[in-house]
DNA sequence: CTGAGGCTTTGACATGGATCAAGGAGGCTC
DNA sequence: GAGCCTCCTTGATCCATGTCAAAGCCTCAG
C-alpha cells in the first residue's frame, strides 16, 4: 500500500470506515471487488462547494469522512439547508442529470465516488446496492418530514432545543458516553449555519441560545462547546412528545 | 367480472388507472399476475383516518383514486402536513412496524393494498418493484426538500402563491388544458388544511388569498374555484427563480 | 503587543403573522 | 322558509421574530 493511499484512506473496501453503513453495506465480498474497481476518491476543503444547484452531476458517491450540507438559495439570498451529509450518507441520484441543490463541504471531506453511468448499471446488476439505497432514502425522507414539522410549527426556542438535542444524540451514539453523565460536545457549525437549518436569523439563534443558557438547560464553554446537565430538561424544550423524544 | 368488482375498481391490473405510474409501473405481465393474487382493495370515506401515528401498520399500498394526507401533530395541537398522497402514490414502508404519521383521507379514497410481509418478499424477488419504489421515494424526497424551503424561508404570500401554482400545475398536467387559456380549477382543501400545509394559521391563509385576489393574480368563483389569468404573474409571487419555476 | 477580520452578542425598533373576536355565505335538514 | 351547521372573511390588537446597528471576543499575522 502506498504512502499516498494511506493518507487518502484508499484502503480495501473491507477496511473502509463506512463499510457497514453506506450503500455498499449489504454487498458480499465478490460485489465489493466490482465496486472497488470503479470507485475513485475525491477530497474537498472546508467551505468549498462540491456541486452548484443546476450543475451537471457526472458522479454519485458516499461521504467517507467529513460533513457536507445540501442547501437551496432564493434569488434574494434567503437560504435554507435541506439536508446534512454525514459519513456513510449518499450524495447524488442515479437517473438524474443535474443537481437540485448546492452541496457544500462544511469540514474537509472525502468522498468515495462512482461515475454516474457505471453506477446506474450497478444498480441493476447488484440488488444489494439498490436495496440499501432505498432503505437510506426512506430514512432521509423521514428525517426531512420531521424537519418539516420543526420548520412549519416550532417556535425559535423549540427549534434551537431540537437542533441541540439532535446533535447531542448523534454524538452520544458515536462516542458511547456514559448516558447518566453530563455530556459535552461541540456545535459543528456557526450561528449562521444554525439559522439556515432552522429557518431563523442568526440574531434569533444567538438570543435563544443565550436564553437556554440563562435557563440552565445548557451550559456553554466558549461559543461552540455545549454541556447538557439534564437531557430530559432539554427534551422538554423541544416541543416533541415526551415519550416520542425518548424512543430514538 | 362481478357487479361488485366493477363498483370497486377491482379490474385486471392491466386496466388499472394507475398502472403506468405506481410501484407496479415497471412490472411485466407475469409479475402482475403475482401482484394481482396478493392485492386487496380498501376504501375509506372523506375525513376518515386511515392510520394513526404510532399504530402498527400491517399493510402497504398504492392510492388508486382519491387523496390522502400525511401529518404530524404536536401535543398542544399544532399540526403540520408532511406529505400528500395522490393517485399512484405509495403508502407505508417495507421493513417498518409502526406508522410515523397520521394518514387521513381528504376525499373518498381507494387503496390497492398488500400485506406487509408478502410485499417485503416481493421486493426481494421482483427488482422492478424495488426499483420503481426507489425512484418514487427519491421524487418524494425532492418534494419534501422543496417544501422545506417554503416552510423555512418564504413569506405567507409566497407560500400561498406557491401552493396555488403547484396545484394548478398538477391539474394542468392531468387535464391537458390549452396552456395559453386562462385556467381554472378547484382547491381540493379547506383553508385550514392549506394552513396546515404551509405552516400558517387559517386566518392568514384567508387574508393572503384575498390579497392575491385583490391584486388580480387570481380570481375566485365561490370559495374554492380559482382562475389564473396570467400564470407568469402567479409565478412571480412564489419567490422561486423565474426560470426554475418554468422548468417543471 | 497591535490591528484586522470573522464570529457572536446585545440593544432598539419595526413588522409579519398569530390571536381573539365578530359576523357573513352557502348548504343542509326539517 | 327557518334554523343550524361548517367554512370563510375581516377587523383589532399583540407579540415573536426580523432588521438595523453597535460593540465584544478570539484568533491569527506581523
Amino acid at each position: 500500500m502506498s504512502y499516498d493511499s494511506v493518507l487518502t484512506l484508499e484502503k480495501d473496501c473491507s477496511e473502509c470506515p463506512i463499510r457497514h453503513r453506506a450503500v455498499c453495506a449489504r454487498c458480499e465480498a465478490d460485489e465489493l471487488v466490482v465496486l472497488e474497481s470503479l470507485r475513485t476518491y475525491r477530497h474537498y476543503k472546508a467551505g468549498q462547494t462540491i456541486v452548484w444547484s443546476g450543475d451537471e452531476m457526472s458522479f454519485v458517491g458516499s461521504v467517507v469522512a467529513g460533513i457536507a450540507t445540501l442547501s437551496q438559495t432564493m434569488e434574494d439570498g434567503r437560504r435554507q439547508m435541506v439536508g446534512l451529509l454525514l459519513p456513510s450518507d449518499f450524495l447524488g441520484r442515479p437517473g438524474r442529470a443535474t443537481a437540485p441543490y448546492d452541496v457544500t463541504a462544511t469540514t474537509d471531506i472525502t468522498l468515495c465516488c462512482f461515475k454516474k453511468k457505471p453506477f446506474e448499471d450497478l444498480m441493476v446488476s447488484t440488488p444489494h446496492v439498490a436495496h440499501r439505497l432505498l432503505e437510506m432514502t426512506l430514512d432521509e425522507l423521514d428525517a426531512a418530514r420531521e424537519w418539516m414539522l420543526l420548520l412549519g410549527r416550532k417556535t425559535a426556542r423549540e427549534k434551537i432545543a431540537s437542533l441541540i438535542a439532535i446533535i447531542a444524540r448523534r454524538d452520544a451514539s458515536l462516542s458511547k458516553n456514559d448516558p447518566d453523565a453530563d455530556f459535552t460536545f461541540d456545535l459543528p457549525m456557526t450561528r449562521e449555519a444554525m439559522a439556515d437549518y432552522l429557518g431563523l436569523t442568526l440574531e434569533t439563534v444567538s438570543r435563544q441560545v443565550s436564553a437556554l443558557k440563562r435557563a440552565g438547560v445548557i451550559k456553554l464553554v466558549g461559543k461552540r462547546t455545549v454541556t447538557i446537565p439534564d437531557f430530559g430538561a432539554l427534551l422538554d424544550e423541544t416541543g416533541d412528545d415526551s415519550d416520542g423524544g425518548m424512543l430514538v
